[in-house]
DNA sequence: ATCTATTGATAACC
DNA sequence: TGGTTATCAATAGAT
């Protein structure tokens, strides 16, 4: 159809060949809505041309996205569902792992699931149990023991400093003439508050009662 | 272009319709080689007729899910992305929900993960498993309750059920010309079995030693 | 499916 | 690009 019948294959000149794209791409695009609404189908088109510009087609009442489900389900044809489906299947092991945590913290617990257990199993948790509240205790031990240790080094180290500046102060009164300068006093009075501060802390837990637990408390571990 | 001229819309005609579907749709797919021969452009088409029938046009050297992975990258749009992220976030926040758990679980064991944990969480940490202990040591005790009581009413039955054959048994031999026939004996028999199997019972543990645990014993649960 | 009168698309040119 | 037009292609309606 034109001024002369053309041979279907590729068209060399450039230009021609961008011309009779612009052309034949809008003929094609009529055509497809006149397919959509003579026939009421539904059709959906890509093009690129060879300098690779997109042209989409999409016939009104659906999109594109609709119209790749509808393929997708219709031919049966994976697409993007390779890598979709792997991303499924980790999901699915996720949560079945977390299942089975939760679960078996459920038991630890006690909260739940203790009801299918077999005697055995019954009998491992609870010595499992014990040796948990061990291993705990022994931390929570180790760790006071170490709280202890740095307190009472800092009181030490304080002790020393404040007798230190008390030795100092004293020395400086045996000197009638030497002046009491402003940052000898305010030194002292820095080392005495640290003290009295630190005393303080000597007569009593350097935290609250906390949970009125059980197990080891301050009273069998006081500074000093 | 035909006999007649006709306006663009929706032709009633069922037949028709389907009919100017065929041809036209012929007709677009032949325009979409042409212009994918002719000017080197890269055509795909899906097209559902009004009964939802698919047909599909891909120009050569290609497939659709190329074809979709470009129109994706060119036009931008996410189509299938958005589901895909939304799968991603899922498996991220199972991730998390995962790696919280093996650390609650890890607490719990001692097995690891305590160093961090202040003395406030150690102290209700070690509470919390001591109730746990509490809650599966008197599932066990439950557990092995039952299984007592339940052991008791077999024995009593069958100790029933050996004495009342017994009593007939004697009946009969005080009956001299009664024939001792063989069901009874039998009976007997199965009685006398059944009944030695549970007197045996009664002095062991119906189970193994188990895992030799410090919790509850058999030797704190014998029978009658 | 096939035919064909007719309309529609478009190649070449501007 | 956008418009014109001679020509070919597509197709509506009939068979």
């Amino acid at each position: 159809m034109g001024r002369g019948k053309i041979e279907i294959k590729r068209i060399e000149n450039q230009t021609n060949r961008q011309v009779t794209y612009s052309k034949r791409r809008a003929g094609i695009l009529k055509k497809a809505n006149e397919l959509n609404v003579l026939c009421d189908a539904q059709v959906a088109m890509i093009m690129f041309s060879s300098s690779d510009k997109l042209t989409e087609f999409v016939s009104p009442n659906t999109t594109m996205k609709k119209t790749f489900d509808m393929y997708q389900l219709a031919s049966g044809c994976n697409l993007w569902d390779s890598r979709y489906e792997k991303m499924q299947e980790a999901l699915k092991k996720q949560n079945e792992i977390n299942r089975k945590l939760r679960r078996e913290i459920g038991q630890r617990v006690g909260r739940e699931d203790l009801s299918d257990m077999s005697f055995e199993e019954l009998c491992g948790l609870e010595q499992h149990l014990h040796s948990s509240v061990k291993i705990v205790a022994q931390r929570k031990y180790s760790q006071i023991t170490t709280q202890t240790e740095t307190s009472k080094k800092k009181v030490k180290n304080l002790e020393q400093m404040h007798n230190d500046l008390l030795h100092e102060y004293e020395e400086k009164l045996e000197e009638p003439y030497a002046l009491v300068d402003h940052e000898g006093l305010s030194a002292l009075e820095m080392a005495a508050n640290d003290a009295s501060h630190i005393f303080s802390f000597r007569l009593q837990p350097s935290q609250p009662n906390l949970h009125g637990d059980g197990g080891f408390g301050f009273e069998d571990l006081r500074l000093g």
